[in-house]
DNA sequence: GCTTGACTCTCCCCCTGCGGCATAGTGTCT
DNA sequence: AGACACTATGCCGCAGGGGGAGAGTCAAGC
C-alpha cells in the first residue's frame, strides 16, 4: 500500500498540515502508520474517504469533539439523527442571532441615512435582571411627575427604619396606553432584605424582563418624551411590540423637574411581533 | 459626583465585572477615577450612556477593537457608515454560511429519514486548488473507459523524459451533457515544472474551481455511475447547478476496470442556482 | 559518500471575550 | 479587632488552528 507523507496527503485532501496533525492528536484521523523512530506520519488514500466524511461534518458546523463521536463506526441511525436535529436547532438559533444583529445594523444605517447626524439615543435590546427586595407604592396619581411624591414617601419610610436605598429608584407605568391624567403608577425603591413593608408600602420582588428595549436619557424630566418617541419608533421599525408596562429607572435624579444633569433609563418589555 | 464601585456599576449596567475590567484594559471604558493606592475602579452614572453605546455596538457583533474605533469622539458620519456597511456585508456572509450549513444538515436528515440507512456517499462542497504544472491530452474517445489509453500515453511520455508524476491522474469530461459515445475527454497528469510538452501532449496549468461539489467513490470504475447519480441528485436537491465540466481524480487506480479497491474523487464545479 | 535544501517533528505563543480560580490587599460593620 | 464582603492582579482555559523556533530526516545531485 502506497504511503503518503503529510504534505502529499494534505494536497490530496486539500487540508492544511496543521489541521491533519490536530485531527491526529484529537483522535479523529490517525495516520495509517507512524514511524516509531522519527514520528513521521504516513497516510494512505484509503483514509481520504474518512477525511472527506470529517470535512462534511465540519461543513455542517459540528465541533471537532462532536465529529469524534459522529465518526464512531458503531453509531446508530437514531443517534445520528438526534445529533443532527440538535445541530439544526443550534443553527436555527445562530440564524436568529445573526438576523437580529443585521436588523440592528440596518436600523442604525437607515437612521444615519435619513438624519445625517449621529443619533442622540442608542436603543439596546437586553434582558433586565430581577430585584429580589423592594418597597413599592402603587397609586393613581394626577400627572406623571407626581410619582416623585410617592418616591419621597417611600424614602421617608426607609429613613425612618434607619436603612438606605440599595439602588436607583424605579417607576412603573401600568396604564396600557398613554394617559394625560390619573395615571396608574408604581414607585419602587430597592432595599436590603430585612426591611419589611406596611399596608401602603408593600414589600415585593421586582420581576425580571426577558427582553427589553432600553434607552438612556440625559437631561431634565421634561425632555423624557423625546426619549419615549425614539424608543417607540425603534420598536415599531424593528418589528417588535410592547408586551408589558414600561419602567423608568432614575439612575441620577432628584426632585427638580428641569435639572439637565439627570440620567434616566427607559425600559419597555418587548417581543418580536408576529 | 457620586462614585460607584465596580460591582454597583456592574449591577446598574447589567454587565459582568470581568467585562468592565476588560473594557478598562482595552481602553473602551475607563473608570471615572482609579484610586492610586488600591487600584479600585470608581464609575459614575455619567458613564452609563457610554457603556450603553458600547453594548449596542456589541449587539451588532462588532469586535472590541472595532468598538474602540467606533466610540472615538471625532468619528465622522461617513466613517461610521463605512464601518456599518462593512459589518453589514460580514453579517450577510455569515448568514449565507449558516444557511448553507443548515441546508447540509437538512439534506442529511432528509436522506436518513427516507433511506433509513447510513449513506454510502458524503458530498462535500469545497474549493479545489489549481495545479500549476500538468501535461494534458484532449481527444474524442469512443467510450469513457478509453481515457485510460490517453493517460497511458502521457505516462509513457513522462517515463521517456525520465520523470515521474507528481500526483494523481485526472480526467475532465468536456461534453456539456452525458454522451454514450464519442466523448470529448481530457487526460491530465501532474508533473514537475521543468517538463515540457509536445504538439499532442500539451503543458498547461489546471485552473482552480471556486466551488465544487465533490464525492469520493470506492470501488471499480463500473460502479462510478452510482456516485454520479448521488452527486447529481445532491446538487439538484440543494439548489445548485453545474457550471462547468466534471472531473475525475484517480486517487487510487489503474488499468483494470473492476478492481474493487480503487478510489476516485468526482468533482463538479457548481454555483447556487438563481 | 556528502552536502543541500525541502520536509517533518514537537513545543510554545497568539487570536476573542470573557469565566473561573488563586492569592493578596481593602472597606465596612459590629 | 475580627469577620465578611469586595476588589485587585494574574494565570489558565475555551475552538480551531496559524505562525514560528529549534531540531531531526529524507532524497537528490555531485
Amino acid at each position: 500500500m502506497l504511503l503518503y507523507k503529510i504534505s502529499a496527503f494534505s494536497r490530496l485532501g486539500q487540508v492544511s498540515i496543521k489541521a491533519l496533525r490536530l485531527y491526529d492528536q484529537r483522535g479523529l484521523l490517525k495516520p495509517a502508520k507512524v514511524d516509531r523512530d522519527t514520528g513521521y506520519r504516513y497516510y494512505t488514500v484509503e483514509q481520504l474517504p474518512q477525511l472527506h466524511r470529517l470535512l462534511v461534518l465540519k461543513a455542517m458546523g459540528f465541533s471537532l469533539e462532536q465529529i469524534g463521536q459522529l465518526i464512531q463506526e458503531d453509531l446508530s441511525l437514531s443517534q445520528m439523527q438526534a445529533m443532527l436535529k440538535l445541530r439544526q436547532a443550534e443553527l436555527q438559533q445562530q440564524l436568529l442571532g445573526t438576523q437580529e444583529r443585521m436588523a440592528a445594523v440596518d436600523a442604525y444605517l437607515k437612521f444615519l441615512e435619513e438624519e445625517r447626524t449621529m443619533p442622540e439615543y442608542t436603543i439596546l435590546l437586553k434582558s433586565v435582571e430581577p430585584i429580589p427586595y423592594t418597597l413599592s407604592v402603587r397609586d393613581t396619581i394626577p400627572t406623571y411627575p407626581a410619582v416623585g411624591r410617592l418616591l419621597t414617601e417611600i424614602m421617608a419610610y426607609i429613613g425612618q427604619q434607619r436603612s438606605q436605598p440599595q439602588g436607583p429608584c424605579i417607576a412603573i407605568w401600568h396604564d396600557p396606553e398613554y394617559k394625560e391624567k390619573d395615571v396608574d403608577a408604581e414607585a419602587i425603591a430597592v432595599v436590603s432584605d430585612a426591611l419589611e413593608g406596611t399596608e401602603r408600602i408593600k414589600h415585593k420582588a421586582l420581576s425580571a424582563i426577558e427582553q427589553a428595549a432600553t434607552l438612556i436619557h440625559r437631561g431634565p424630566y421634561t425632555t423624557l418624551n423625546q426619549g419615549y418617541a425614539a424608543i417607540v419608533q425603534w420598536i415599531e421599525e424593528n418589528g417588535y411590540q410592547i408586551i408589558g408596562p414600561g419602567r423608568e429607572v432614575y439612575l441620577k435624579g432628584g426632585a427638580e423637574q428641569n435639572n439637565s444633569e439627570y440620567i434616566t433609563e427607559i425600559q419597555f418589555p418587548v417581543q418580536k411581533a408576529a
